[in-house]
DNA sequence: GGGAACATTGCATCCGTATGCAAGCGACGA
DNA sequence: TCGTCGCTTGCATACGGATGCAATGTTCCC
């Protein structure tokens, strides 16, 4: 009757609308919604029978539409940067699909230092994204963070902002920088260093400060204390050498195993150290490249799995609660012992 | 007049609609509107005055209700997966601000073996993007993906697709593994060989082809040419092994960095032999760690940059030539040679 | 058998913005 | 001075689906 050429999918078309196929059915557009809409008020037959029919016809609902309506996006803003550090990749791979189960499709904000910060916040609002999920390490100002996720979900991931009340999850930073001190100390290894990456992040100042405490607690001596400056292996590298340079210490923390890697490469390759024997090296997260044989890294494991889990917990429970009042919650890890810090430890088989 | 409790900025309440706007300024819904869209039949003043106002009280246009209206999302789908291999988080990273540049925000769809590939295409439908950029390399079916694509704007990066005319951005392949096959000829390698990723992308057997082809070419003999199964540290060290117990080969071309980052640590540590003197190894992508001093591999560099420009030319244009057809664009890339090919080359300082 | 409680269904309207159309207005030429 | 043209502006409606409410049909119990 209408320009439905035929009765089969139609490709090339506009896709089909709900009050079509209503049409075409003799239905209600009522119908066809509540069909699509689980726990509507609507008959098992009836729903089987749009069904069938939506799927014969090739229709599936109008997100966009259906966005307007209910005013849920079933979106989740995800702030991203530092793709550099293998270890977002897969956390953001990770919590993309766990978002999923809860029916929510992730929509990336890359913050980096060169784009416009403000205005990928704005789209955030714009979208009308219902959670938001920072992972950024980048600064973020408080006040438009604030702003960004007014009255909406919001979940920190491994970090925090200062001044400002929003619900984190977090590897425990703590216990693994404390486990770190621990194992350096039980190795018997007493003039210890710590490299930090982005001094101000709060990880950063999280396992600093623990893993100083720490060492100050077990009687070691901090022998050095230097700010990378940013999470790289170039970075890492140059503070292995400035710290060889300096005065002796027989064991590094790196706040994070890229940092970790380059400081390795350059005790052994430049600095002529040989690790663990002269110099104990540790990292931090546990990503694919600890596991490589030629830098076997001790390393606290971040529970990746976890993390992901929690952050979609508290993001469904938000959004059932609006209310719900903001929480921390530390995610304990898991310090992975390898060849970095024990010569005798046989590396894992590759196989 | 209205509940709008104080003209200024009303954090926690719900966000300001056009049509409140309007009410406030004595204008109408229209006018605001237009305020908004660029080269719509407005006066500057007023344009000015509503924009102002807008500022002042915080409204923002509700992207969804635009969506709805132009039928436009203004969202790219970017389907992904294989974020372990750090060149895509980079080329993704980028390209997403690229996007950004034309107001097209990044929809992440993860294609992951464990998931559910149709369920990912239909929200892709659902969610109305208007472009579908593919980067994964995980084997999609050429009838989902036309299904998906059907109708808007779509690029290949880095892959095509089997009986599939679509629009494709891809590092030229062939130039590179040509290059590198030159590169070892040059050496006075001739006993080389080829170990493959995931056997049937077609980047792999663009990359196999070529450098196979120009081998036989050059009178070089191709000693080993095995799979390595998927694009990993892991996988790189199990070919190089495997490699290393068969006949002598003097030069290796890895399918990707990763690959031979783990095939370099496998010849060097566990096969006793020395890279470059024994066997000069070479990769491709030029990833992060192909510079890090321990590997210092030469490799062909992807030009992210202009893979990334074009590929959002691509889509502007197809997006207001929704008829343009379908075109193959190779991108030239770079060899960069280092220590794994040329004993006496300066390795790069890391600054 | 009558009436009430419940399950289904359709009707009408709303979500917030974009845009075709016509009305209003000032400027300009004849 | 009048008519016409062009620029602004507002009005009305469309975009596609969700949902409160009323209407209808069904079931169950006394």
């Amino acid at each position: 009757m209408n320009n439905a050429d035929d009765n089969t999918a139609s490709p090339r078309g506009k896709p089909l609308t709900a009050r079509e196929l209503a049409r075409l059915m003799g239905v209600s557009q009522s119908a066809v919604s509540r069909a699509f809409t689980p726990g509507s008020s609507i008959s098992p037959e009836l729903r089987q029978r749009i069904l069938k029919a939506a799927g014969e016809l090739d229709y599936q609902p109008n997100a966009i539409a259906s966005m307007l309506s209910t005013r849920r996006s079933n979106i989740a803003g995800i702030v991203v940067s530092e793709m550099q550090n293998p270890f977002y990749p897969t956390l953001i791979e990770k919590l993309s699909r766990g978002l999923q189960r809860v029916r929510l499709q992730s929509l990336m904000f890359n913050i980096t230092r060169g784009s416009n910060i403000e205005e990928q916040l704005v789209a955030l609002r714009q979208y009308n994204v219902d959670a938001v999920i920072i992972i950024s390490a980048t600064v973020l100002s408080g006040a438009s963070v604030q702003w960004a996720t007014d009255g909406r979900a919001a979940v920190l991931v491994n970090r925090t902002i200062p001044d400002l009340p929003l619900t984190s999850v977090s590897c425990d930073n703590v216990e693994g920088a404390r486990a770190i001190a621990d194992h350096f100390h039980a190795l018997g290894r007493h003039r210890v260093s710590y490299v930090a990456g982005l001094p101000h992040t709060s990880t950063n100042l999280e396992r600093q400060n623990a893993f100083v405490t720490r060492v100050a607690e077990l009687g070691m001596r901090l022998i050095h204390c230097v700010a990378a400056g940013e999470y790289s292996y170039e970075a890492g590298h140059r503070a292995a050498l400035e710290i060889a340079r300096g005065e002796k210490t027989d064991a590094i923390f790196f706040a994070n195993d890229i940092l970790a890697a380059g400081g390795m490469d350059a005790l052994r390759e430049n600095a002529g150290l040989r690790v663990p024997e002269d110099v104990a090296v540790a990292g931090f997260d546990d990503v694919a490249l600890a596991r490589w044989p030629h830098y076997s890294l001790t390393t606290f494991r971040q529970p990746i799995d976890a993390i992901v889990e929690k952050t979609v917990s508290l993001v469904t429970q938000q959004l059932e609660t609006p209310s719900l009042p903001p929480s921390r919650n530390p995610i304990s890890g898991e310090l992975v012992i390898r060849h970095s810090t024990v010569t005798e430890w046989s590396p894992e088989i590759i196989e």
